[in-house]
DNA sequence: CTTCACGCCTGTCAGC
DNA sequence: TGCTGACAGGCGTGAA
């Protein structure tokens, strides 16, 4: 479900929370979904620790507990956290409960049971290979243009599956995907190595610019998607496709188009993208 | 190496 | 009102 805004928007409405806590129990409801170690070792090893840190990487959650211990979280497509005062909450598909030494809790709940979660020392997260092989964050100093151009010049597979792919971007999921294309005026089927270095250029601008608006706007809600405190983001208000099959463009009017790519729903502007 | 199809899960919604 | 099939903010695997 959420990508690289969304999971920011959660990470800022934990932080504070969760950030100086003592987990006093875990409980594993659903143990497949702790790939590693084993869970009642994932339950050992993070009982009694304190949370120090929240940090964001690509769509994964790191919580840095004491004694260089990460737990890492990947909410897929329906995973939710949310911090609940004084625990005893009745919250559908929940599945994981860490419950700190102050009696509140973080709770995990997912309806498609496909999250995953991982504990381990930090010098061991080489072993979450979508974690290490993640590529720069839009945003950041290290997703330049050029970059961009150095990625898509050399690949004949179509673009928006390049931009899927979170080893060559992290971060970036169907939403903001189907955004930065329509944004950029790019048809989502186009050849990576086809476009111009002005389209290239375009594109890095469209990228930036929609997850920077994403962020600011909390994220999107566009259907199970809420923070760390059940609210909604308000991004879905913003949308220029994505949702919108049969819908009239807002520059031109004709309608938006909507065809699998790449293995996804895909939403364009058949006259505004080339 | 790159690219693609498929599996993993459960809930919801459109169409019959 | 059922029922069935399509589809859903993701990613790992294995085959070509």
């Amino acid at each position: 479900m959420p990508e690289m805004p969304e999971v920011e928007t959660i990470r800022r409405t934990l932080q504070d929370k969760v950030v100086g806590k003592t987990i006093k129990k875990v409980e594993v409801l659903l143990s497949r979904l702790i790939k590693w170690p084993s869970a009642p070792e994932f339950q050992a090893i993070i009982t009694g620790k304190k949370i120090t840190q929240l940090e964001r990487r690509g769509k994964y959650l790191l919580f840095y507990l004491e004694d260089s211990l990460v737990l890492v979280v990947h909410l897929r497509m329906t995973g939710r956290l949310y911090y609940a005062a004084q625990a005893s909450v009745n919250i559908k598909s929940l599945h994981i409960k860490f419950i700190f030494t102050d009696e509140d809790a973080l709770l995990y709940a997912d309806t498609r049971t496909l999250g995953t979660l991982y504990a381990m020392k930090e010098s061991e997260l080489w072993r979450i290979s979508g974690l290490a092989g993640l590529g720069p964050e839009p945003l950041s100093a290290e997703f330049t243009v050029e970059y961009l151009r150095k990625i898509t010049a050399t690949r004949q597979g179509k673009i928006k599956a390049l931009l899927l792919n979170q080893k060559f971007i992290g971060g970036l999921g169907n939403i903001y995907v189907d955004e930065s294309l329509a944004l950029a005026g790019i048809h989502p089927e186009r050849s990576a190595g086809s476009l111009s270095e002005q389209e290239v250029a375009k594109l890095h601008q469209a990228i930036n610019e929609v997850i920077a608006q994403g962020i600011q706007d909390g994220g999107t809600s566009f259907r199970d998607y809420v923070d760390g405190e059940g609210k909604s983001g308000t991004h879905q208000q913003r949308l220029r496709v994505y949702g919108r099959k049969n819908q009239p463009c807002f520059s031109c009017g004709a309608k938006i188009e909507w065809k699998e790519v790449g293995g996804r729903g895909t939403h364009y502007c058949p006259h505004c993208q080339h």
